[in-house]
DNA sequence: TATGAATGAGCGTTCATTCAT
DNA sequence: TATGAATGAACGCTCATTCAT
């Protein structure tokens, strides 16, 4: 028995919800395999049998985890990407860093007029606090489905948006800047991004004591300026009304 | 039985390597709970016994697969980082880019005569080469390892000491600069370099046909210039004679 | 599958107590190491998990055998050797033989007014009554049980009540007869009467032909009157009323 | 390896003396199926294959341990109940106690001029010496082989000796009485007798510090008196000089 | 809707025993 | 004589899954 009280009968989209929630959690704590449906039935509050009625087998169970923390984390991230939908006034304080390296502009685009810098560090930043507040998903979409092939294709398949996305948004940051660059390549740094920000966002699943905010403007410091600059004394800084 | 002839009455030592081989194959390819025991036995073409005689229980024969590949690993990349022992002369045309992004020197320190830019690529290759030669290695490393808790902790550690070593070369290059970074936010840095270049390498180990050296250089291009610099049309490239 | 027709869905109580008959049968057959889940599952005419889910793995499950049929015996013995409740003059006739050799009364005490070695002899036949009608309980009991170290201490302390019981009995004895004997030595002795006996009830495990009331009064008479008596032609008598 | 520092190429009979050495005391530790032969080649001092050449397999070299170990008890037990064979001067003084229970002489018998009580104690004296210097024989023995049913026959087979031996003293020592007994009642005493002791032994077995010869009067006690006339203040004492 | 009762199938592990040297 | 190498066979235990109520 959970700590909830259990009250019985409830409509079947709550219960599926409950199941979720302690399905979610019980894979992050033991893994795929080491996970037993007694354990998360338990969890839940409820018997074995509702388990398997409303949500199938172990597999499609572990896959409905996957698409439901899935679609969360990208929707916060792409929701946070988004261009401004309003006024060009709104934020015209949202600037890139002081002076040490310029913003890129995609103004002029389907987008509002945020440079293309900062909203990649709102993507970022979205990022690290859902990771931070959604340990166990992470853990889950990160750390478990990793390894079980069944689930490789529907996590290979959550990660190409993500990184169609971040390619999209550096494509479009090259246009604006009257350059192109070639397809692959772009692919390449768009993993790279993604990868680095995935590798600390698992340190941070791990140091619930970090501040997200503070990790993604690392983190872009990092990959907007690069090692060479930052050696070489550069710095990018976030804008300030955010 | 496997492919091998199996002649029998072999030594321990050989053996146990035929086990470890099979191990790490089964272990890439089911993952940790999914690869039983005795289909490892059987890839090694042996009874099951003698695998427990020579290598114990399953945990203990994942942990000496992790060790071992570990091992390799990080062997592979710290001989490739070390500084050249030699000579001056011996790679004076090893240098930076011609012109776009300035290699750092770390001339005068214990190591030879290579920029600081330079080792840190011929590590990623060394890397890349590795993962790229040995995917069921990687595999088990990365994708499997991950998500068991029991190995967490040795995992970690290796992690750790790769850590520790790109944030001392990257430490030592600020260094040579006559510039000086706190201590975390190197730790960050070194964090998102060895996350971008782990990703990559996952997406090298599922692409046999990619160049793991075209890979280095493209992450060190990333790495090193930065997406913004990128964005601006800065490239690295690679010394010559490598 | 037994002989039963084994109605499927019976309540827990029920089939934990089918397990146990099946348990103590082929423990008592086998020997605890020798008995196989399987056959024990399948002489209860279940399924081995339901052994597990009910009654634990194999070492619990053999303890709950030797708690049933221990706490059986010990109460038999108790309740046969319990002071009769009421009138006194309800075993009148109950008294020790003819005049060979005295019995001891220890009436005054709390008990009824039954002498002491008729109530000794009550205790002896319930004893090998128990032992006659439950042999497989017996040969777990004091067979199998002897020999595996983990449930060395369950036995002894039932065989410590045991004793104590005895020990007490011999005691009122004496103190009735205003004698008085040293601890240590009563503790042999009541070692010594229960050893004699369970020695004779293991030979009537073996012999099912056996009276085990004939056997009661046999272990009485050399328990009481001693070998030098018994060659010099005294003998007890069993009271008649009983 | 065991202490021994197991000198190689000893002669078989010495070898086999080990293996047994070994194997009693293993099999004493664990019981039969626990031990392993693997812990008895190790406690040997030699390897596993020499184990099986030398004494068979498991239930073979189980029997041996039996065998030796019951033949050492028996000869113990009947030489300690041998009748003196010289010269009727020897054991004057052996005599029963001062007065408080008659002694049965069986002179006139095959056998010297011990009274009858006197080699009844002496056997016992005997056989808890023997389970005081030799434990792990005694569990082996009394605790393992008992379990077992491949080796219940064997058992049998030396507790029927025994029992044969003491009935036979019993007989005799009726017969010097110029009374007769029934076989049966003769043999229920018998057994009482041997499990009476039998069980004493295996408390000594658990209480090193205990002294055999005490243990021995005070079951000679016991049995010879009983309980009756021990109630009443009778002593059976042991002769003097022995 | 909700669950206690029930099982087929499989896995990790061990051990007595033998072969080849 | 002596042993490292090797295995067939079994056993304890667990788990995803379903049935009957």
């Amino acid at each position: 028995m959970s700590s909830t009280p259990a009250f019985k009968r409830l409509p079947r989209a709550v219960r599926e919800q409950q199941m979720l929630d302690a399905a979610v959690k019980v894979f992050s704590r033991r893994g795929f395999h080491a996970a037993s449906m007694d354990e998360i039935a338990d969890e839940a509050g409820i018997s074995k049998p509702m388990v398997y009625a409303y949500l199938g087998p172990k597999e499609e169970l572990f896959t409905a985890c996957l698409h439901r923390e899935g679609t969360r984390l990208m929707e916060a991230i792409i929701t946070a990407v988004r261009p401004l939908p309003v006024g060009p006034t709104a934020d015209a304080a949202v600037g890139s860093a002081p002076g040490d390296v310029a913003g890129v502009s995609d103004e002029g685009g389907a987008g509002g007029g945020r440079t293309f810098d900062a909203r990649l560090w709102c993507g970022l930043r979205a990022f690290f606090r859902f990771v931070g507040a959604n340990r166990d998903a992470w853990s889950v979409l990160y750390r478990q489905a990793r390894g079980e092939q069944p689930f490789a294709g529907e996590l290979t398949t959550m990660r190409a948006r993500i990184i169609e996305v971040v390619a999209g948004m550096l494509d479009r940051g090259l246009v604006a800047e009257g350059r192109e660059v070639a397809g692959p390549e772009l692919e390449v740094m768009a993993y790279a991004l993604v990868g680095a920000s995935e590798s600390v966002a698992d340190w941070l699943a791990d140091h619930p004591e970090a501040d997200p905010d503070e990790l993604a403007t690392r983190i872009m410091n990092f990959v907007w300026t690069g090692a060479g600059s930052l050696l070489a004394g550069h710095r990018w800084r976030p804008p300030l009304n955010h």
